[in-house]
RNA sequence: CGCGGGGUGGAGCAGUCCGGUAGCUCGUCGGGCUCAUAACCCGAAGGUCGUAGGUUCAAAUCCUGCCCCCGCAACCA
């Protein structure tokens, strides 16, 4: 079987993550997903960078020791991973012992192979901030941190011989044209940096002490070059007693990275392994950035946005549509709260949700002869297998914007597909036969589509394929290639799968929580998830304080009559007790303006108002429907005065 | 002359390498449908493609100058 090695950077854990790093990791993990779909056996690598002065520093004010300080956020983090329904196989953390050990060694034999050597690091050093700068990074000369001056000091180190390198990288650039994409980064590295010339690389340090050692020199730790890039292959074993894992998935297909990271990834990295005389990765692709209001997240700036709250609040398959959807993969792309609601409405409420919805519980009549194949299915059937070849060609190429753009030509084409056949119209006019066969061809291709989505969205693909009732072997991607597998063109009634939002309303919500601090909200939601844990484990299940947001209450019908324009509504006056409000309610088919008035009527009095053609609608009518699809108005047993409350 | 990216209808983007009717999503307007989550389907309006010049039968696309925005510059995806 044919493998693939995906990676993300391993992430530095001085601070919680931002939806930055979401970003590349749910990038990986959808490509991670899409390869096991295609049959390979698959390694995603992901993990922390845990060592330096920063981390030290950062515990040491907390008061704890850096491990225990990074302990915690480790343990964030991989709930974060869980949180975007991101599956890892693997998590290294650079204080592994199997990483520490193999790091000793890999420092260990460059320096014996003279591709090390001792030096003197010269450069600026800030005595209140305990930070070395380089001559670049002063902010007129003085400390860029806290503005006080800065002395040069020079410190005894390890250097790697990068300055040698050179040419040999150069001509791996020129030879392999995707080694580094997107190809701008590319022509950045080579004009900017190896054209130019390296200098060779420190990698080791003596001003502080967390890292790993550098064994034959006390005092000397191995700075974050060697330390954090090796993480790649010491994950798979190299160097340690049971390398099979390196010799099986080494040379890595993708090093998925930001672009800011490009130059480690590609000049730094193929150094070291040329080094060590170990493969280079087959190639480095170098995602474009989140920016926010025009500006790149960060901390300083106060725009980060937390990934856990918007998942908490829109759904984890939202967001992972919505990052993979919005930006072209190697370009930046902005990112803001109208623009994730328009996309969530536009293309999964409206657009795949609401096909689930249109075509869940529609009922034909009996039929006993063979289902009529509809005039568009083989042309369906076409559109889906030229759908699903560009997709795997675009996902080869780690174009996700393109690819899910493709998959949603075939999921719009089957929206039109249902309002062309109209199998609401077949149903009424008794042509089963008919009926059956749009709904094989419209359910086939919901099944397709949810196949060709489950990289992207696992849990909701899944959502789908169950209300298809379909079996394990119907949902591979090679079954997607199929357009003879559903059988019955049913779909189970269901809650929607991706509930359309009201963007102003959301976003007037958004704003309001802006202001306030993100630390107390964030406990918040954590201790509200923890307490609703127990109901969300079982679907269709709910907690008393679920049903406690509904305010029932019973009504009294003193008007009513029918909205213009419409054969479906009724337009009642419903008091309760001093209040007066106007419903609209779709059932003037089962009852006459007459017969409403004077009814007692159960009604959900907290809704949010809507206008239904033209008319404002504050509240609903409870009713029930029967099998027949009769409605049945919800009323009391005795009678008791409006207003009432029901509970 | 540090380097890179960008300036295309109201918004966000594709197209530029290999010149030849300016495309997509959202929004707006009109119509249709009524199975569906004000959802779905059809149609329309709206752009001298940053700017000045050049090459060409023909330029968003090639060449030159200029203006503006953003980022990087040795551990922020």
């Amino acid at each position: 079987m044919d493998t693939f090695y995906i990676t993300t950077p391993i992430y530095y854990p001085s601070d919680k993550l931002h939806i930055g790093h979401s970003y590349t990791t749910v990038a990986a993990d959808v490509m991670a997903r899409y390869k096991k779909a295609r049959g390979f056996d698959v390694k995603f690598l992901t993990g922390t960078d845990e060592h330096g002065q920063k981390i030290e520093r950062k515990a040491q004010e907390k008061g704890v020791s850096p491990k225990e300080y990074v302990d915690e956020i480790v343990v964030w983090i991989k709930d974060l991973w869980k949180t975007m329904d991101v599956d890892y196989d693997i998590f290294i953390r650079t204080t592994d012992k199997i990483h520490e050990d193999a790091v000793k060694k890999i420092f260990k034999k460059l320096y014996d192979k003279g591709e090390i050597y001792k030096g003197e690091y010269e450069g600026w050093y800030c005595t209140p901030c305990e930070t070395f700068f380089t001559q670049r990074q002063l902010v007129d000369g003085k400390c860029p941190d806290c503005g006080r001056d800065v002395e040069r000091i020079k410190e005894e180190a390890y250097f790697f011989k990068l300055s040698g390198y050179q040419d040999r990288i150069l001509e791996h650039f020129e030879k392999n044209p995707d080694f580094l994409s997107p190809p701008s980064r590319r022509n950045e590295m080579i004009s900017n940096f190896l054209k130019p010339g390296l200098e060779d690389l420190c990698v080791s340090r003596t001003s502080f002490t967390w890292g790993i050692p550098v064994d034959f020199d006390p005092g000397h730790v191995v700075y974050v070059w060697i330390d954090a890039l090796s993480n790649y292959i010491t994950a798979l074993g190299f160097l340690s007693e049971d390398d099979s894992e390196y010799k099986k998935y080494w040379p890595a297909d993708v090093h998925l990275v930001g672009k800011e990271i490009a130059r480690f990834h590609t000049i730094i990295w193929p150094a070291m392994l040329m080094g060590l005389e170990e493969p280079l990765p087959k190639q480095v692709f170098a995602h474009g950035w989140l920016i926010i209001d025009g500006g790149k997240m960060s901390k300083s700036k106060g725009n980060v946005v937390d990934p856990k709250f918007l998942v908490d609040r829109y759904g984890v398959d939202a967001l992972r549509y919505f990052l993979l959807r919005e930006v072209a993969f190697g370009g930046d792309g902005n990112f803001s709260n109208e623009a994730l609601l328009n996309r969530i409405n536009a293309d999964l409420a409206n657009d795949l949700g609401n096909l689930v919805s249109r075509i869940s519980g529609l009922k034909g009549p009996e039929q006993t002869e063979a289902p009529t194949a509809p005039a568009q299915e083989a042309e369906l059937a076409e559109l889906s297998l030229k759908v699903i070849s560009r997709t795997e060609e675009l996902m080869d190429k780690l174009l996700f914007s393109d690819a899910l753009t493709e998959i949603w030509v075939f999921i719009k084409r089957l929206n039109k597909f249902a309002h062309e056949s109209e199998p609401w119209k077949l149903a009424k006019a008794n042509k089963g036969a008919e009926f059956a066969g749009v709904m094989r061809v419209l359910a086939e291709g919901l099944r397709i589509s949810a196949v060709l989505v489950s990289p992207f969205m696992p849990g909701s693909s899944k959502a789908i394929l169950d209300r298809l009732a379909l079996p394990e072997e119907s949902r591979t991607w090679e079954s997607a290639k199929r357009f003879d597998i559903v059988k019955s063109g049913e779909v189970a009634k269901g809650s929607p799968i991706f509930p359309r939002i009201d963007v102003k309303a959301e976003l007037a919500f958004l704003e309001g929580q802006a202001p306030k601090k993100e630390e107390p909200k964030q406990e918040e939601k954590k201790e509200e998830k923890k307490e609703e844990a127990p109901s969300e484990q079982v679907p269709g299940i709910i907690a008393f304080d679920d049903f406690a947001k509904l305010d029932l209450k019973v009504g009294l019908v003193t008007e009513c009559e029918k909205v213009k324009g419409s054969d479906k509504l009724l337009k009642s006056q419903v008091k309760l007790g001093d209040e007066t409000r106007q419903i609209v309610s779709g059932i003037a088919k089962w009852y006459t303006p007459e017969e409403m008035v004077g009814k007692l009527v159960v009604l959900v009095a907290n809704l949010k108002p809507v206008k239904l053609k033209g008319q404002l609608s504050e509240g609903m009518l409870l009713a029930a429907e029967g099998k027949d699809g009769t409605i049945s108005l919800v009323t009391v047993d005795k009678p008791v005065e409006d207003g009432s409350e029901v509970s």
